[in-house]
DNA sequence: CGATCCATTGAAAGACTTCAATTAATGTGG
DNA sequence: CCACATTAATTGAAGTCTTTCAATGGATCG
């Protein structure tokens, strides 16, 4: 728990900065096309970059913080905290995730956010948010867009907490992710994908126990389905393991990016 | 599983029809105020109105259906089935929750919605969503607002099925239920507020046995904390339950209405 | 009055958690 | 460069929460 929160170490010199119109994760298919005003008012929309190590609190459960963020480049999850210490992790957030829409809602944050690897984000302010809507209608769409299927990601992580079993639930976790991850050009030559997360990490998110969750994942490896290992996960046989989780395909292109 | 689906069946005269302007929903505090444009421009938006008795599937898992909602009068419940018949119940909806903005997201409705009493609900043409965005940026806002709000419910929900034991998930429930109930003028004279679902649907809401949901239901009720008959809950003491679920605050207060 | 839905309860079985302890890997300070 | 602390993964064993199986009673309905 000696996680610093934001220090919002800003990117240096302007030349460290990603420009918007030519941000790496506009190229992927992942992502709808914007039109040039729409980016341009992103770009002035943004208030800069930030670079953070791995393990950063970025956002303090109850806090009272109402910053914006863009994921521009590693993996994050957002989490909440029993008073009894039991952690629930509410879902995993990876490049062009937008982070930050839920806190306008309540004084303080509802629930926190933390770093899982370093990372870079874009900032802003989100006084101006209202502007976006105003001015690039479109947008506000789009921000909506974001909103619902950031849900679409919790219920699904609900179904898997309330009805699968803990062999499903994590295979239904690895072939999420997976598929995320590949859809933000994350996959390797050797079809593998990063995963940087702990089975700690794991047992959170699927409301098992951290013993229960390694020998389940031990159970799930021995079988050639999956492999795991040096924190890259390369899914042998993507029918099979989807089958096993009783996975339900999500929206994974075309969604827009702010 | 009789049920119908949506036999759409309008409200016959004019005369029946609710007028925004007078909308009974908008003189409670727990929905914030809108210009008389705005209000207007939902007048304009609206298509028409529906009443339609309990049990009616509104939305079926995988349809093709791209229509919105908001619901007047009436309880109803989103889902979702897995391969083995598991039902896992998202949240549940009350008056006020407008319905249907995931199914923008992909072609087939990832979720179900039935009723859970006869409801009444104004229907909108999805078609039209975005001319409220472009001629009234500040509804384009609040559509974003009721989408991440809706997010919070069910983070709420996974935090609830993920690390709450069931006697907890149970007390969370039921004063969850009665504070969103109470919030949209349900609470009636005595006290207490309609609770229109049966112990299998809070079984499928919170990832337990229906056997094993009686059991602690029944728990929970031979103490005085609260009371539940003839299908209305009574909350003798909101703290008591509140300590006992670890229930944490969500916004209910100024929320739009759309 | 039989059919259906919902609630209830006992008992046995099973999935998952907790407790406890070990190994491996990595980092830190001297 | 080595001792020591820390983090993560792993495994066995015991205990408990939850599920499944089975059966009953009450209420409503045509």
């Amino acid at each position: 728990m000696s996680n610093d929160t934001v220090p919002h170490r800003s990117v240096g010199g302007s030349a460290a900065q990603t420009p918007c119109r030519r941000c790496p994760l506009r190229r992927l298919e992942a992502f709808a096309a914007n039109s040039e005003s729409e980016i341009d008012f992103i770009q002035r929309f943004k208030s800069g970059e930030l670079l953070l190590p791995a393990k950063t609190t970025l956002r303090e459960e109850g806090a009272f913080s109402h910053e914006l963020f863009t994921l521009l480049e590693g993996w994050a999850f957002r989490y909440r905290t029993l008073s009894n210490g039991n952690r629930q992790i509410i879902n995993f957030l990876l490049p062009g995730d937008f982070i930050g829409l839920h806190e306008k809602l309540s004084a303080h944050s509802p629930h926190g956010v933390e770093l899982l690897t370093s990372a870079r984000l874009c900032r802003f302010p989100t006084e101006r948010l209202f502007d976006l809507y105003r001015e690039h209608p479109s947008l506000g769409y789009d921000v909506t867009w974001i909103a619902a299927h950031e849900e679409l990601i919790v219920d699904e992580n609900l179904v898997s907490v309330g009805q699968r079993t803990a062999l499903q639930r994590i295979a239904m976790l690895l072939v999420h992710l997976y598929k995320r991850a590949a859809s933000v050009g994350l996959k390797g030559p050797d079809g593998a994908v990063p995963l940087p997360i702990t089975q700690q990490h794991m047992a959170d998110a699927l409301g098992l126990s951290l013993v229960h969750t390694n020998k389940t994942l031990r159970r799930l490896l021995r079988t050639d389905i999956c492999e795991l290992r040096d924190g890259r996960l390369r899914l042998r046989n993507l029918g099979v393991i989807e089958r096993l989780a009783d996975y339900n395909e999500l929206p994974l292109k075309g969604r827009p990016l702010i």
